[in-house]
DNA sequence: GAGTGGTCTAGACCACCGG
DNA sequence: CGGTGGTCTAGACCACTCA
């Protein structure tokens, strides 16, 4: 059985009507979220064929471009896929889109669960060899050395050690303890811009299985991230141990 | 100290000789290839600001949509980090790049290693409700199950099993056995084209432990994956479990 | 041949940032 | 204030797919 061509779905228009050319928020945006919440919704069903550009565009009266980076924006996101000469088409998702417990790390601060934190060590410390270039400051500067135990309701959860350059140096442990690290960062008026990430799996040290409640020499899954602020300079290395049971990380990955 | 607005860079237009308007390959794809290759050969140092869209667009006869979206798509890949009202600047990564071995499945295919494939399950089976689920399919229809180890100049890597619909039931082991499942599709006119990955760790079962030479109960690196074609219909679920010491993940993540 | 997405142009106005 | 990126327009031509 060849590719049939899915019946077009034509969007109803009052789906449209809270898009508000006056609002600061770009029409490109307004459009992918409201197509984005028309497929969550079941109103564009799995394998259902979008309208054209064009025509989304006339009845929307926006320019073909302006459209077009709202799809692409939800191409990006790995709902619609697109052919050229046939068409744009939701892609086929399992039905139950139970995600548990679940991805990465921002997700804990903004779902539901209690997230908590337990400061374990705060330190200045000399950068070594692997720590300076990671963060690319001189060997010996000084770095601030973090390592926090997370918790989500009141189940532990994760390891998170982290080194930063010397600008964060004066971060309290008091601040350290009631905002997450990003938080206090972006309060500083530090934007993470691009993060470069390593995820891989170890046996638990004798600490992390303690800290943990994970057997001895259990299974971690482990994360090394480098983040870079939107002046492209490192701002933050981390290597962060989760219980296996308990974390994922989830990822989309499109096109090739 | 704030943010010092960075010296700004001007490629040489040398550089640029190669672009050919004439090509079948797109204009932005040229520009930000030629700008990555100046990026990587340290051309373009880390940190450097780079020229602004209008005065690039100028000197390669390029309009600016076409130049912004060649630069558009090294913000994508974390090597540009953008601000309005300042420019755009290289981001500053450590200066070794050592990856070691590294990184998603396919890479593997394409660098230097020598991988190797040994099946040990080729079976067609009915789908229980887990695999119907993912794949989209009816609950007890035919789909294809196969069991593979994949092994990197001989030292074995992972355990791969996947499961594919229906279409591909006639796959034959002979053609397992020499090329990847992927090559496979792709020849069948298949095209990946999203894919939702699940990355996580536990401890090995008996059999990983034996075919992956990985002490018992060791660790191992879990990623399962769903990948959907260029239709959106679910073509392959796959679990696979990786020897931790031997393999990671690496993911580049941009803006927030 | 008709319809689709992929690319490209030549402008325009705005928001934000630094000096 | 001038310079930057962010958004948007109204067209155009092409490559690809299907009937």
């Amino acid at each position: 059985m060849p590719d049939t061509i899915a019946e077009q779905t034509r969007l109803p228009s009052e789906l449209f009507v809270d898009i508000d050319r006056s609002s600061p928020i770009p029409m490109y945006f307004q459009v992918a979220t409201t197509i984005e919440r028309a497929i969550t919704d079941g109103i564009l069903a799995p394998g259902a064929r979008l309208e054209n550009e064009i025509a989304l565009g006339e009845r929307l009266g926006l320019s073909r471009p302006t459209v077009r980076r709202a799809i692409q924006e939800l191409v990006g996101k790995g709902l619609l896929v697109r052919r050229r000469g046939i068409g744009t088409q939701v892609v086929q998702r399992p039905v139950t889109r139970k995600v548990e417990l679940t991805s990465l790390f921002d997700d804990l601060e903004r779902g539901s669960k209690h997230p908590s934190t337990a400061l374990l060590t705060r330190e200045v410390i000399e950068a070594d060899d692997a720590i300076a270039e990671q963060l690319s400051v001189p060997k010996g500067s000084p770095v601030l050395h973090v390592r926090r135990l997370r918790s989500s309701d009141g189940v532990p959860l994760a390891v998170l050690e982290n080194y930063l350059p010397s600008e964060f140096t004066d971060i309290t442990a008091e601040e350290l303890q009631i905002r997450g690290l990003y938080q206090l960062l972006r309060a500083r008026g530090t934007m993470m811009s691009v993060a470069q990430q390593r995820i891989g799996a170890r046996a638990a040290t004798s600490e992390e299985s303690r800290l943990l409640d994970v057997k001895a020499h259990g299974a971690v899954l482990t994360m090394d991230r480098t983040a870079y602020n939107n002046n492209g300079k490192a701002v933050e290395y981390g290597h962060h141990c989760y219980r296996p049971d308990l974390y994922a990380f989830e990822i989309t990955l499109v096109n090739k």
